[in-house]
DNA sequence: CATGCATGCTCAATCGATGTAGCATCGTTG
DNA sequence: CAACGATGCTACATCGATTGAGCATGCATG
């Protein structure tokens, strides 16, 4: 970044402002934070440093007075992408709910990436955030050592952790409705009872785990078993689930089960490629969006609870739980029956 | 937020660590800080310390380290919204860019509410962020003035202001070009030429504006005048939208142009309710979406160039220009030739 | 053996805001 | 008129990290 220009007038301190109003520091100080008439300053030394302060520019030095302070009241969030609703929403009505609290958000983006991950919670600590809310990391355990050791708070959302409080959707349970939505659609659709294919995520991911575990219990309950090889996890992005879908055919009146909205792009792209456009495939989709809602081939998607995942974050946030909870929050399937797709 | 546990030990400091380590809180500070060659501490000494560091979960507090070094490297950003594809790419790709640059990005989401804008900004300032970048803020003068009184850099994204640098997309050019595609597939489509439906945002927003004065200039180019009452902007959110167009009846063969993915969902919502959810409407919306671009209906989406647009940002953070620039990025248009919804 | 220089550290002032302790002035009361 | 309380301020230490100045030691050189 450029330096900034020697002209141009150097941020105001209290100082400066004391010196044009002819008072001390001090007294500055308490009229600009508000305690002031708990100092017995009158209310004319105030308006007129109050006057002083908005012509000159001045907001605090928030680095000086956080030092001085004994609380910071900054709360941290670190998300791994902007690139989805889910993920939108979370960062957004922490800020809101943040702010409603007193508090002061301030979330940073990991990209998925366990180092950026663990720098940027070390950053906002740095920043004397009084409490981590980790969301969706690949390797929160990492992070809540660091945060132990440091003595700050961590709370693990999205996806859960071994050393603090987590918690996250309950995907099993909204795996297994979605699952049986699909295999029933395509029994009512197509009159054919079979497999369905689960694609997107990885392996080792927790979500991803608990979502096969719920995808297979839909299975088993209607007398089916899952096929290994209809599952494909190579992570979540859309490029990777082209890739990996490349080698596969897939037959006219199959289901899917995508994990991920932004796996669903990609699967999306791979079925029109294929000519797979139109009425002879099922699927439904674990996350929800407005328009991939009206894909014709959609026939339900999980919405996570994020003002019931943030309402619990908070919660734990405010009072501190003994040993290590780790909350579920059911979540809501959203079944859809577009218009047909077979006129 | 719960006071933190009298038992678990505070953050420790650098004089925490000089006194385990036996040393001085200069040489922990330069060992820790990388300067520790310049300053001729010895190997044994720096490798100690670190150890110490790694071990008590050391992480140095910004807010003393800023207040005594000149530079934040701080660089601050707010935004509207999260919840489309365009701002949280924006957001994205902003922290990449800047952690690229060395710097520490700092996003405040302020809910396209004045007020929060300017107390975000501030906030920001009161970071001690070297320079902000105002992101579709409904009063970005009002910021910049701000701004400038603090003796800090601004510089307007998405929607320009008058008192700082603004970098805007070529909206007129993106408009008229998407009002054009519009237009022409209805006639391919349908056999018609008539004025399109224009739908979201808000008047006095300089985009809205400039969208319409494209939109009136490509209906002009075909020598048709656009109908005031076929021109709908009663803000962005869905919402609204659906709200508004309560009031109206869309014959067959319309074509609307929608004013942001946001009030697309609206209209989407509403053309359904309608019954007209098949092949007899067209329509053409300002920002990309990934599914949106699937719906049967679109004929195109402008996707705003987010690189481009944060390049010439970030451009200008390092070399400040001389002058009120107004920076102009093309758009980029996306046509769909979705699969044949008149079957 | 005095001098110079490199090595490896420590000391102390500083950044800006905060808040406790304290000072000066004024009016009131016994 | 002394004592006292209220009013309206100021002085100064403090938070934790940084950094220029400086100190002590060891070694080499004339």
């Amino acid at each position: 970044m450029a330096e900034s220009d020697g002209n141009s007038a150097k941020r105001p301190t209290i100082y400066d402002l004391a010196e044009i109003a002819g008072t001390s520091p001090s007294a500055v100080s308490s009229i600009l934070n508000g305690t002031w008439k708990k100092r017995r300053i009158s209310e004319k030394l105030a308006e007129r440093v109050s006057r002083i302060a908005t012509e000159q520019g001045y907001a605090v030095n928030l680095q000086a007075s956080l030092l001085r302070r004994e609380r910071s009241r900054i709360i941290g969030m670190i998300v791994p992408k902007y690139d989805n609703r889910y993920f939108g929403a979370i960062a957004e009505q922490f800020e809101i709910m943040a702010r409603a609290r007193g508090l002061f958000p301030v979330i940073t983006c990991t990209q998925r990436d366990p180092d950026l991950e663990f720098e940027a919670a070390r950053e906002l600590i740095s920043y004397q955030a009084e409490c981590l809310i980790v969301t969706g990391a690949t390797d929160p355990d990492r992070i809540g050592e660091f945060c132990a050791a440091a003595g700050v708070r961590a709370i693990n959302l999205d996806l859960p952790g071994s050393n603090a409080p987590s918690i996250v959707s309950d995907n099993f349970t909204g795996a297994r409705d979605l699952t049986a939505l699909i295999l029933s659609r395509i029994e009512r659709d197509f009159g054919v009872i079979q497999p369905l294919w689960f694609i997107g995520g990885r392996g080792r991911d927790h979500n991803t785990a608990e979502r096969l575990r719920g995808f297979k219990a839909a299975h088993r309950q209607i007398g089916l078993s899952v096929l290994p090889d209809r599952i494909i996890m190579p992570g979540y992005s859309p490029h990777k689930a082209i890739a990996a879908m490349g080698t596969k055919t897939l037959a006219d009146r199959s289901g899917l089960f995508v994990n991920s909205t932004i796996t669903l792009e990609g699967v999306i792209h791979w079925l029109n490629e294929q000519r797979h456009g139109s009425g002879d495939i099922r699927l439904g989709c674990f996350d929800w969006d407005p328009f991939a809602a009206l894909l014709p081939q959609n026939v339900g998607m999980i919405e996570q609870n994020v003002p019931a995942m943030l309402e619990a974050t908070f919660e734990l946030v405010e009072t501190p739980p003994t040993g290590n909870v780790r909350l579920k929050i059911p979540c809501i399937l959203r079944g859809i029956d577009n218009y047909p797709v077979n006129p």
